[in-house]
DNA sequence: ACCCTGGTGGCAAACGGTTGCCATCCGGGA
DNA sequence: TCCCGGATGGCAACCGTTTGCCACCAGGGT
């Protein structure tokens, strides 16, 4: 209640009395430009500035039931799959004048809970990217505001979600291609959405093609899981398989322990990833992964997000899908 | 004003109406335990929990002069060196009960004073890290809310910084040990206050040691940026001559260029970077680097601002130093 | 029997904005 | 001259909590 540590503030009321208006009057003067005289408004401005004025934002959110702000909830704020999710996010609440803040979970379905228990209400949207929670638990910060989930199909919720079953096909095509007739899955976490999307696109159009599939995991979605899914396939091993990670850093660690262990990628076996992370080309072999634009990605949940948080009705038809692309590199090659 | 969206919310006024009671008992038995009955405190809760009760941040913080949220504002997310620093401060915000949000400016000073703008009145304290603002907008935003700074001492405001000096001295003797008696700066940007203590403490312990020391750039700190200073070397490259990068990315990007133009790391040039980031041992060659326990930095500069934040006065000895230790990996060797 | 005290609960005034409604002023049209 | 309406500014209620202060009650000490 005391203006603590010397950290005053100035008010409405302040700038009021020193520009001899009342405080309905300063507040008009921003909040609704053209409802006050030019010249008033002016003068106001000008006082506000001198004394250092700054609306508060929590005194405006509390009477407008809007903070301005946008949250974008992430499993892994490490994971440099997120990483343009959250420019082209950011940019759009920019735009918009909202500020954007980041809150990530550790891929724990427990921490999403809290994390969104503590963000929903202080923020007027949801970018929900990466969630490990049940349906219900998603609907009901839903209707404490509003979500849009990424790479996730959340019934009744809109999204956003990358094409995985075009990416699927162009990777199993890809390396039907090269020769390949067995491809194994190196599972990510089954909470995961796209994991189970993933993993049944990949099966689905496998099957199409006469290979087989098998399935490993799951795992964490980082390198550290890789190199235990690559150490574990090193039990047991067949020759001239070829690998599809859940993500790119799987797909890395896979190939950081099959290396180790003295394999040649991709001629002992091919490894393809998933996101086209920018240490995918950074690593030796440099990493075949499939692509996805997740700036757009970022940028229309955003909007829509933003869209919903001005009032507009969830439209909600499909989930908006966005393409995706192989990208060929370095780490695939003809069987052994 | 209005209920829109029919997302409703629940106020203490509905709970103290349906358990009987003034919404003030309803306030402390929520805030003040003690203060009210414990059957009654009992009776509130239960009520509270079946109506779902949730208290509003923005009226709570409105009275209180307190967001009970921290900000943790960086150059840059996608840079790995502030991925420790973020889960080191994380961890001690949710433990003393405040929710951390993210921001960052894109190494843009200019963004950087709209974020801090935008979040200084929103949260109850911001940990700057990698700040490009000069020391007069950084003090001015410790006026509305305590500022903890991170690898940057600004007179007069508490910081954390990584022991720079012996980095840059564990940095040129490993390289003098090994022969080499040249050592060029990759330097980052120039507003960056580690930039200048890195070239610093360089200069100063490379005479010591009789070397010679250059410095190139500014460049981006960046993988792009480590590449563009890899190409201006290779015009006008000295042989034997060892590289020290302001960051672990552009030492990444300088070994990329050089090897692209067909030369060897470290058989043609020694390259050491900064930061200790994961991708440093994912590259070939893995990086030789200078690490430092940034979570630690990270916790400990959370826990200051938290303590500001509570109205500690500014204790603000010398900055809080953290040690740092060189880990030699593949990307040095002794002269050709 | 009386006063004091500790334990509880309620009243009402903040916190700093926003906004519906009303009063006033002014110029113009009839 | 009178009336009307647009432009402008002020009043006061409201957003949902917190908290200082007071009232009330029961029980214990004298």
């Amino acid at each position: 209640m005391s203006r603590s540590g010397g950290r005053s503030a100035i008010t409405i009321y302040d700038v009021a009395a020193a520009a001899g208006v009342a405080p309905s009057t300063v507040s008009r003067a921003f909040s609704r430009p053209g409802r006050v005289n030019a010249q008033t408004a002016a003068r106001i401005q000008a006082v506000a500035a001198e004394l250092g004025y700054r609306a508060n934002p929590q005194a405006r959110a509390l009477s407008t039931t809007r903070t301005m702000m946008l949250a974008v909830v992430l499993a892994d704020v490490t994971n440099p799959a997120f990483f343009d999710l959250v420019r082209g996010a950011g940019a759009a609440a920019t735009e918009a004048g909202y500020t954007l803040v980041l809150a990530e979970t550790q891929e724990s379905a427990e921490r999403e809970r809290d994390v969104l228990e503590a963000t929903a209400a202080r923020v007027d949207g949801i970018v929900l990217a990466g969630s490990r929670s049940p349906d219900a638990a998603i609907h009901q910060v839903n209707k404490v505001v509003p979500v849009v989930a990424v790479n996730r199909d959340v019934r009744g919720l809109p999204s956003v979600v990358v094409d995985l079953e075009h990416g699927a096909r162009v990777t199993v095509e890809h390396l039907h291609g090269l020769g390949h007739r067995e491809v194994m899955y190196l599972a990510g976490p089954e909470a995961s959405w796209p994991d189970g999307m993933r993993w049944r696109s990949l099966r689905q159009v496998a099957r199409e093609h006469g290979m087989r599939v098998r399935r490993v995991g799951p795992y964490e979605p980082t390198v550290q899981g890789g190199v235990r899914a690559g150490e574990q396939w090193l039990d047991g091993r067949r020759r001239g398989a070829a690998a599809v990670g859940y993500n790119d850093l799987m797909a890395i660690g896979f190939i950081r322990a099959v290396t180790r262990a003295g394999l040649k990628v991709p001629d002992d076996v091919s490894v393809v990833g998933f996101d086209n992370t920018s240490s995918a080309e950074l690593i030796t072999p440099e990493l075949t992964t499939v692509a996805a634009p997740m700036r757009d990605v970022g940028r229309i949940a955003a909007t829509n997000v933003i869209a919903l948080a001005r009032g507009a009705t969830s439209t909600r038809g499909e989930p908006v899908v966005v393409p995706t692309r192989l990208v060929e590199r370095e780490s695939t090659a003809p069987p052994a």
